[in-house]
RNA sequence: GAUGGUAUAGCCAAGUGGUAAGGCAUGGGUCUGCAACACCCUGAUCGUCGGUUCGAAUCCGAUUACCAUCUCCA
């Protein structure tokens, strides 16, 4: 019984799948005009993981996310670049794709884009104003915000005091347009020298904000869908304007369930990371010299509402968690592989392995809270090795908690599984049998000597019970 | 101004009425020929003030500090 806190609501509230066991989820995505940022990657993070859980859990999930592939930056970086704005958003798109897969974050079921969608997102705005919720002024085309009941109801936001932010932003022609300062584009008409443009009913122009998230949505995942997610200055004013839009086309609930990510902060006064202060860390810069599961581990373990700050011993710390889940999985794998593991089951871990998934489910059943749910695989880590160092061992057992806990580590996204090696490790294994005949023989010199020029290259040795077996730094 | 969030050991952090999980770091110990791996032990009365209660980190009031949103932003 998953549980989930709903911003619409401000409560944690049962889950309920609109299909049982299907879960269509839609999250934001990134506009590309640059490397993403790790406040990105902590969204996309944070929604991996719930994304995890709930396959984890035993549901279908249908992840929808896009990119924004056209807007103002889109324009100016490219223009500035002098590159078109398709080869940009190529570029970035791709890069999100090289930065994302190192920190096991899943691809998306579906990766709209908002000009592939220009057609449909055309259609809907004509829906719109014939509805009467939408009127074209000038070229552009607004939403009237006031009409649409509870507007602002997401972000509780009351709308006018909406209006008075908004009429003291709002430049004066597009205030001049707009029947209403609060209103919002949902399609923009054409600058004359904005190469960029779509024909519509209304001239030349591109389309709002907003507008291609509404449309894709409902699109890949129907007129309501269970889950929309984001980073929590989504909330207002893009996702307030996808619900208005959504629904005044459909006449029903957008979505269920409305999912926020807290900020990644940096600095001593833990301000916002965002591209707009300019403070911001690329992934594609910080995977140059951070350990990628690290850093996943890291911000997948801050549960994913609260801030996530920033910081050095926040890299480093995780940097020795990731080793020591590795180090438990790789001491039992090593173990189980021996050949005085019993082919039969072993009652009590078993026992002890179930109890593990019982309690690390019932801390994630709580709206994702990671850090308990990290209390359970740590113990679980810590059991691993004690019944790796027990006198008998059941390789049947030994393997079924070694898949159990690889499976609830990789839901917050780190992997345990040792990487397939193609490299010929023979040499090593030569030198380990050399200094295995020094010991018999007690010439603890020579012993000593070969381990000192193995850890010279990397390669550090681990004398255990069942062997001596070697690993690399 | 409006609307939210946060404040628990050196650091990160769980915990919504019953006497403070877990991790990292520190120190000690076991194992080892010595190491490595692993295991065991080791720490706080919960921003401040007041109230309710047999009992509060948890509820109420006040107060302080920091962060965020209010049409660029994950």
């Amino acid at each position: 019984m998953i549980h989930v806190f709903n911003t619409m609501t401000r409560t944690k509230e049962l889950f309920t799948a609109i299909q049982p066991g299907v879960v269509n989820m839609y999250v934001c995505g990134p506009t590309v005009y640059n490397y993403i940022h790790i406040g990105n990657a902590r969204s996309a993070i944070a929604f991996d993981t719930i994304r995890r859980y709930f396959e984890y859990s035993g549901y279908q999930v249908n992840y929808v996310s896009n990119f924004t592939d056209v807007d103002d930056k889109i324009i100016k970086a490219a223009h500035e670049a002098g590159i078109s704005e398709q080869a940009l958003t190529t570029k970035f798109e791709q890069a999100f794709n090289d930065d994302t897969k190192p920190l096991n974050i899943k691809p998306a079921t579906v990766r709209p884009l908002a000009t592939e969608h220009i057609d449909e997102i055309i259609a809907f705005v004509v829906d719109l104003i014939a509805k009467g919720y939408a009127y074209e002024a000038q070229g552009d085309v607004y939403f009237r915000a006031r009409k649409f009941p509870d507007y602002g109801h997401l972000a509780h936001q009351n709308i006018d005091d909406l209006e008075i932010g908004a009429s003291e932003r709002l430049d004066d022609g597009e205030l001049a347009r707009k029947e209403d300062p609060v209103d919002f584009a949902v399609w923009k008409g054409a600058n004359p020298d904005e190469a960029i443009t779509w024909a519509s009913p209304w001239g030349p122009g591109r389309p709002g904000w907003h507008i291609e998230c509404s449309v894709m949505a409902l699109k890949y995942l129907g007129t309501t869908i269970d889950i929309h997610g984001g980073g929590q200055d989504l909330a207002f004013p893009h996702h307030t304007n996808e619900i208005a839009q959504s629904e005044a086309h459909t006449g029903t609930t957008f979505a269920n369930y409305w999912l926020h990510n807290g900020f990644v902060t940096v600095g001593d006064d833990n301000e916002k990371m965002s591209k707009s202060l300019g403070n911001f860390v690329t992934v594609h810069d910080l995977l140059q010299d951070v350990d990628a599961q690290a850093l996943r581990l890291m911000m997948a373990t801050t549960h994913y509402r609260r801030p996530l700050a920033y910081t050095k011993v926040a890299i480093t710390e995780a940097i020795q968690i990731v080793k020591r889940l590795q180090t438990a999985y790789a001491n039992l794998a090593f173990r189980v592989q021996q050949a005085d593991a019993v082919q039969t089951p072993d009652v009590d871990f078993t026992a002890q392995v179930n109890a593990f998934k019982v309690n690390f489910m019932q801390a994630m059943d709580d709206d994702f809270n990671v850090a308990n749910a990290m209390t359970v695989i740590n113990d679980f880590a810590t059991a691993l090795n004690v019944y790796a160092n027990q006198a008998a061992v059941s390789a049947l057992t030994g393997q079924l908690a070694l898949d159990e806990f690889a499976a609830e580590v990789m839901v917050i996204g780190v992997d345990v599984q040792p990487v397939a090696n193609d490299d010929d490790t023979s040499w090593i294994d030569e030198q380990v049998a050399a200094r295995d005949a020094a010991k018999k023989a007690k010439d603890y010199a020579q012993a000593d000597a070969i381990r000192a020029a193995l850890k010279a290259q990397g390669i550090i040795l681990e004398d255990t019970a069942q062997g001596t077996r070697w690993k690399k730094e």
